[in-house]
DNA sequence: CGAAGGCTGTTACACACTGTCACACGACCG
DNA sequence: CGGTCGTGTGACAGTGTGTAACAGCCTTCG
């Protein structure tokens, strides 16, 4: 359930963390350990399942991993979402949440054995992945910042500043992101329905902050806004 | 920022966690870090800031601690108590989050570098220091689910019922709990406010539901219904 | 080829819950 | 005794929700 890029998904986060430079990966692909078995995952299919016994540690190499929570109603929240370069199944040996694509997925999946065995073999690779997991640990702490004190307009100018920063760490533009994800799995990652979500990307469009491209890519228009937004700068207080 | 036993903290992440018996804490007798220096510190101290340099881990040995952040325009929100037996510090080298006293609050203080050292010299110490991490990230993970999907009663109830597993976790009755702290800090735990707070506490009396001694004693008068609500059982969906 | 149906997203409107503002009450303390 | 602090309660407004209807796009199938 480790975002490893979880530190560049949330705004404030992004900010604020030590900046690992994400040094497992290459220690992966040094280990051999990064050309494991790949697979080729369709859309909506489950990785694993909160309560599962972890089985392989996955690095995204293309499509999107939603990682989600289900309440004994039915009720779903979603916790962070994996995308392309993340290493997910960090942490416990117990998964802590559910994992599903959310598009055509292609990943990378690496024993937990072999994960193990090269942790023992190498102090400095434990020590980083715990690194990751010690970020992941701070960007849910954002998660909670941002669903528990920011409006809807609020929460989503994040989530949008999120993937901004993502793209530009990544060395593309941030002035304008592709969704892989559906507004459901948006809502319920920002704790809103779907009605909601939707009224606020129209609230956003006509307020001139940002542009919408067959609903799923978005046009940035006025980014010192959507940053203060994000940032929670309102005048409450 | 690292509550060690944050799994018992959330109601859902109690029953669902592996359940790591908290190895941690012996090792720290065993090594002599247990003895550190101790600390009495007054209610409303700071311990530390988000951002800071780690410099220790902290054992809770009585009063409580409150972990939090703060948003550019000063609305707050905690992300954690820690309760005697915890362990707060874990993870990072920069702190994700604020530390401050929520009552007279007696700390070991165990200095980073002697942490370090131990972890350099016993892998398995290290490991379990993982393991506590990727538990709290797990607990932030249900305070997620809590504060995004939950009513006011139920988020309230939650929290209730996380202090009852706790208290029967340390060979106490879970029949009924203090609160050391304010309803301003469980406010900002819950995403409510203060007034919500205090409401539901009624609400929660009113129904028979809980009985309340001089604020900051509550007694269950129906666990099961109490549970059922804590668990979000609710009739959505 | 075109119609039917499903899926996703958008919009409208009444309503419920929580937040905001205001004030009262009691405990504690100088 | 008067001040502050923490808490509880009421009236009211505002945001988001739930329900519903509708539009656009795609696949399916006659």
């Amino acid at each position: 359930m480790i975002n490893i890029a979880a530190h560049s998904f949330h705004d404030a986060t992004a900010i604020k963390l030590p900046q690992p430079a994400m040094a497992i990966a290459p220690m992966l692909a040094a280990r051999g350990l990064h050309s494991s078995a790949i697979r080729k995952v369709a859309c909506n299919e489950t990785l694993w399942c909160e309560g599962d016994e972890r089985s392989h540690i996955f690095v995204v190499r293309t499509g999107a991993v939603c990682l989600s929570r289900t309440l004994p109603n039915g009720r779903r929240i979603v916790l962070d979402f994996a995308y392309p370069g993340d290493i997910i199944g960090l942490g416990a040996d117990t998964q802590p949440c559910d994992a599903h694509t959310v598009q055509l997925t292609r990943l990378e999946a690496i024993p937990v054995a072999a994960f193990k065995r090269a942790v023992a073999e190498d102090p400095e690779f434990g020590r980083q992945a715990s690194i990751q997991v010690a970020n992941a640990l701070s960007a849910a702490y954002q998660h909670v910042v941002v669903i528990s004190k920011l409006s809807a307009n609020e929460r989503l100018a994040s989530f949008l500043m999120a993937l901004s920063r993502r793209n530009e760490a990544h060395g593309l533009s941030g002035a304008s992101v592709v969704l892989p994800m559906k507004r459901l799995d948006i809502a319920d990652f920002l704790g809103l329905t779907i009605e909601t979500v939707s009224r606020t990307f129209t609230r956003l469009r006509e307020a001139g902050l940002i542009a919408l491209d067959q609903h799923n890519v978005v046009v940035f228009r006025d980014l010192a806004r959507l940053r203060a937004l994000a940032a929670g700068e309102g005048e409450h207080d």
